[in-house]
RNA sequence: GGCCGGUUCGACUAUCGGUUAGGUCGCCAGGUUUUCAUCCUGGAAAGACGGGUUCGACUCCCGUACCGGCUACCA
């Protein structure tokens, strides 16, 4: 039977996750779950010169706030680590050095000044055969220089030597057989000359050695394909490479092209998983998480972007995911981020989300907004009331802050051209009945009763009650918005109903 | 420029040769809600183009167009 499927989720810790790299986490935990294997976490930290202090806590902190928890990482441990690359370079000179002795690779001398140089002078340049002869490397120089130059220390690449008639022909789970003329590929740097892996060389090394039998990553990633082909067949052997899938870019709403942090803060909606701030600039990017949404929603929404279960169903939970995943469903095709498609997605799961369960993760909004929750029970009651009318968790401060303290602005707008004196008498009579009843002790009264209440005083003072109901809610919450407002008048009881009833009558007689 | 990939309503997508081309978001209209939201009903809205193959093509093949990706000692 086939080994285990053991895949990974490879980044560089460079900053803020995106969309599509999360998205990418999710198809290989999915892959991995549904066939009860194993996901890595991989750090591919080769490129010194891009180390951002952080960015590997946030790559955890995001894998965790999503639920894709990692089977082997770093900080999570496994039998095939170190999992940061920066700690196995020892691991990759070996391998450049069986290349090079087998003549799939080759020394290169050329210093970056000369690089640039040559491209300036040769249109479209190409390290490869067209050019090889005209650079610095020991194909081009002779063995005894070569030798100098290597005793000298002089500083080198070590650079793949791309054949010359050779078709590479791979089959992608998704796009079935992709063909590259292996001449048209440049000869691709291996070894840097700090003695780091390129992205090339380090993801063969490494997957062979943690025995990755998937490999998912972005279709930005295909060019480089047949590099890494050619690899697997130098170093390891073809029938020892992993199966590759090239999954889908995820694009800009607007326009075109990759989806990036520009367009986030251009349209205004998130792009990054989590809030990231830029330790330089110190400037911080909103993430889907502190924009509101439910871990739940986010993971939802990614897997319908690129992916289906080819029936009707959108509202997926992790398990059902993990169940129903499937590569053959994923498509070719770049989809493009619909950003009023994931707050549905978040309002669905709000809906279905349990009130106690909700109330703890909305209970920072409140804080934020410096608004006092007296009584946890009291929270999980009022956002039951208001949950349906939320997209986004800070939705639930503006649909339900009257709750919890009086409005601070009345839209006295909407009740002024139709006040009238008789309006007026009717509502001091039911402050008077209020006060009554907190008199004999009752600090609230049940919905349907305070309804049957308020029609039997509006028929007493001759007015029908659908006059009157807008004027109400207004004083209760300020404006036209919010659930029934005899469910409110229970809710924030009747002392303060009438207080609010009071000071808009106040308001109302001044006018 | 070269190489590679892609193309169904505005968006996400179903369809694996035979359908009035379906669903969801958004939009519009109506109902419910004596408010808003929810909910319900209805509506507008699509196979890039041109050739084949076939009794029959959204579906298979070829070409064109358009879009995207890559083309660093970055990943």
């Amino acid at each position: 039977m086939d080994a285990k499927v053991r895949v990974r989720f490879a980044p560089s810790p460079t900053g803020g996750l995106h969309l599509g790299g999360v998205r990418t986490v999710l198809f290989n935990y999915l892959f991995a779950k549904h066939h009860n294997g194993e996901f890595i976490l991989r750090i591919e930290d080769t490129d010194q010169s891009r180390f951002v202090p952080g960015a590997e806590q946030y790559i955890l902190d995001t894998l965790a706030w999503c639920g894709l928890s990692p089977d082997e990482s770093p900080v999570h441990g496994g039998n095939y680590g170190p999992y940061r690359q920066s700690e196995r370079k020892a691991n990759y000179k070996k391998y450049a050095d069986q290349l090079i002795a087998q003549g799939n690779a080759y020394y290169a001398f050329d210093t970056p000044a000369d690089l640039e140089a040559k491209r300036a002078e040769v249109p479209n340049f190409q390290y490869s055969r067209t050019h090889r002869m005209e650079m610095k490397n020991s194909i081009s120089l002779s063995a005894t220089e070569v030798e100098s130059l290597l005793k000298n220390n002089t500083p080198h690449v070590v650079r793949i030597k791309m054949p010359e008639n050779e078709e590479v022909i791979f089959e992608d789970i998704i796009r079935g057989e992709v063909s590259f003329d292996a001449s048209t590929v440049d000869d691709k740097v291996l070894l840097k000359a700090d003695g780091m892996p390129t992205y090339h060389l380090a993801v063969v090394v490494d997957d062979h050695l943690m025995k990755i039998t998937h490999a998912f990553r972005g279709e930005e990633w295909l060019p480089s394909a047949p590099v890494h082909i050619l690899l697997w067949k130098y170093l390891f052997g073809l029938d020892q490479m992993p199966k590759w899938a090239h999954l889908p870019l995820i694009l800009k709403p607007d326009g075109h092209g990759k989806l990036s942090k520009r367009d986030g803060e251009r349209l205004g909606f998130p792009v990054f998983a989590m809030d990231w701030t830029d330790h330089i600039t110190k400037e911080n990017t909103i993430g889907f998480k502190e924009k509101g949404f439910l871990p739940e929603a986010f993971i939802n929404l990614l897997a319908l972007l690129g992916w289906n279960d080819g029936t009707d169903k959108e509202i997926f939970t992790m398990e059902e995911l993990i169940a129903s995943f499937s590569l053959d469903r994923v498509h070719k095709g770049g989809a493009k981020f619909d950003y009023e498609k994931a707050k549905w997605f978040n309002q669905e799961w709000i809906k279905r989300m349990d009130n106690e369960k909700l109330s703890r993760l909305v209970q920072p909004y409140f804080d934020k907004a410096e608004i006092e929750i007296h009584e946890h029970d009291y929270l999980v009651k009022i956002i039951g009331l208001v949950k349906e009318r939320c997209h986004l968790l800070p939705d639930f401060i503006t649909q339900s802050a009257f709750f919890f303290k009086a409005p601070t602005t009345i839209d006295t707008a909407s009740i002024t051209p139709k006040w009238e004196a008789k309006k007026q008498q009717f509502f001091e009579a039911l402050v008077k009945i209020y006060s009554d009843h907190i008199i004999a002790d009752k600090q609230t009264i049940p919905a349907i009763e305070l309804e049957a209440h308020f029609k039997e005083l509006a028929a007493l003072h001759e007015l029908k009650p659908g006059e009157l109901m807008l004027p109400f809610r207004i004083m209760l919450v300020g404006g036209k918005f919010g659930p029934g407002v005899f469910e409110i008048v229970e809710a924030i009881e009747l002392k303060d109903a009438t207080s609010r009833i009071q000071y808009c009558l106040q308001i109302l007689s001044t006018n």
